[in-house]
DNA sequence: ACAAGGTTTGGAAGCGCTTCCAAGTTTAAG
DNA sequence: CTTAAACTTGGAAGCGCTTCCAAACCTTGT
């Protein structure tokens, strides 16, 4: 293996042939002898060479590196495995493509305003994939205003020609709480996610609309709002509790662990007393007693998808915006039993 | 704020000076007149121009990049909040040193192989964080060998002027081990991490001694291997029951998860009839019933000194090679009440 | 008033690569 | 055998920045 750096001067001038042309065989481009192309492949082979990326970048206008933006994170980041499912998801398929993922996480507008000028840029990002989180998010905005390359995770408002990738959170809300529906439960309530993101509001949408479906008037007393930790659920599932829903849907598992911790507090049992349906079907999911039933994301087929509508639009430019709602898939297991009553 | 991309010439040209001049500026260096300074930062303010930091990377030879890579990841990324919490740490310290972090994650050999080239030739990278994971990994020998700079985190075996950042995992599992025999515990097991890594073996000896300390035979069939994962907790807590443990020091906390599950299956009880101490004090720890008494990892300060301490490496050099042990700390919770027996 | 030393300034080289272009060489076709 | 149409090749100009160096300009002390 090399040492020292090479240039690709002197892998031109080692094989016998001009810079451009250890160029093109190293590009892997045509218009080179098979002969001379040979000739320098084996050079490069004895030496170890390889292209420093940063000239090339520089040359080419373009450094094969995007970034992964995630603001306002701390608790969730912490607490929810959704994040780190996301992130493995990415890098993954960024390298798969020859793409550097960088990380860039913010945890209060301070960050923000001090990454922004790193992030935004000319020069160093290809382009980002941005994890929306509140409504108002002025990141997307500002971003597609200078022409970045953005593909926002979550359905973003009020930016109007974003791309985005998202879940489709209206259905698998409407999975989730017409199977609470159809195993006999009555009083359904929802513990949400923080009202002020779009996920939020669109899980609480599909709770109203099967609940508009089935006649059933949608009560204030049954709809706490969580912010998708464990103790946000615990929280909110002891508003809940004092008025007797025989059924949660609970806008995350991660809210969901925290909300079984308030019924058994209570002395109640899941699913007899109280059924659950939660949202994400990550790890810990299966691994609770009882066993959650919970709408499942793809997160792995989102991650890549994310990456590679970013390449798109970094490759064919931001029009016509992409916008894609993925599917999911309601996973039954034991915390949604039929309903005797 | 601006639009098409300024060059340094462009913003030369507009104040009236040389690119080396306006080139001083931007970099705060001296030897420029007061006047023209003025001059300079003005148009900079101006025209809202940010230095195309490829190009800078370029003459500098330092990209101001560093990679974390992580590899043989996957369930353990998945399942254990410590890694969310590192990378966090981490992208946050680089951030402040005005580094951007870049993310490879290895799941397999196959992997390794494939980004190796990536992650190690010349130029992208000013150095890279390696979380070690087995104990002949071969990636920091490479590193190492091809001269480039590396911080290991976590303690590398056969890796001879490698410089390290490590809790002290010995001195860490002898608090557990130490306070399960201080709140009366006779029967002491343990679940290890995997015996594949330094962790796993660190965290066992320290246990070991504690045994030997109070004359206590250390017991085979009390040693249970875990990976990590809560559902090797929960397999390892199994293979262990039958040898009626009264205390069971488990290498993590997301293990002890899983070991609870098995133990209340059994339809034992925490403390009562097993005490427990993990390892961690994540998130997680402070939310089990009964909340877990730990062994706390300084996991921001460690991110921050890793940064550190890669970024000294990179400007002064390997040698010698830095080795610091960070110490732990004892959380005492509720899961290893003073023992009646 | 003048030399010695310091400060300011910009020209030009260079970081390592890609790529345009023109010149040279083959091949195919007439 | 000629001419057009390919394909090969390398020179040279860039990508946008830093930095060496020499020239020009100020100080200051004598």
């Amino acid at each position: 293996m090399a040492d020292e750096k090479l240039t690709l001067d002197e892998i031109a001038e080692k094989a016998g042939v001009s810079r451009t042309t250890a160029s093109r065989v190293i590009n892997n481009r045509p218009h080179v002898r098979p002969e001379l192309r040979q000739r320098v492949m084996r050079v490069v082979g004895a030496t170890g060479y390889r292209p420093n990326p940063i000239a090339r970048s520089l040359a080419m206008q373009r450094s094969e590196i995007m970034g992964l933006v995630i603001p306002r994170s701390t608790h969730a980041l912490f607490d929810d495995p959704y994040f780190p499912s996301l992130i493995q998801a990415l890098a993954k398929t960024c390298n798969r493509h020859n793409y550097t993922l960088a990380l860039f996480l913010f945890e209060n507008e301070a960050d923000e305003e001090q990454l922004y000028p790193r992030i935004s840029k000319q020069g160093l990002l290809d382009g980002i994939i941005l994890q929306v989180g509140e409504i108002n998010d002025k990141l997307a905005s500002r971003l597609m205003q200078e022409n970045f390359p953005v593909l926002v995770i979550g359905r973003p408002k009020d930016v109007p020609d974003a791309s985005y990738l998202d879940v489709d959170n209206v259905a698998g809300a409407r999975k989730a709480v017409a199977h609470l529906f159809a195993t006999g439960h009555q009083r359904v309530a929802t513990i949400t996610g923080p009202l002020a993101t779009t996920v939020g509001i669109d899980r609480l949408e599909g709770y109203h609309q099967v609940l508009q479906e089935h006649d059933c008037p949608s009560d204030p007393a049954l709809i706490a709002e969580g912010n998708f930790t464990r103790g946000g659920g615990y929280q909110a599932m002891q508003q809940l509790l004092p008025h007797q829903p025989d059924a949660v849907f609970i806008a995350s598992d991660t809210m969901a662990l925290g909300a079984m911790d308030a019924i058994s507090e209570a002395g109640l049992r899941v699913p007899e007393d109280i059924a659950i349906v939660g949202f994400d079907d990550l790890a810990p999911a299966a691994q609770t007693t009882p066993p959650l039933t919970t709408i499942r994301q793809p997160i792995a087929q989102f991650g890549r998808k994310a990456v590679e509508l970013l390449l798109d639009i970094i490759e064919r430019g931001p029009y016509p915006p992409r916008r894609i709602l993925m599917d999911t898939e309601l996973v039954v297991r034991d915390s949604c039993e039929v309903h005797a009553g």
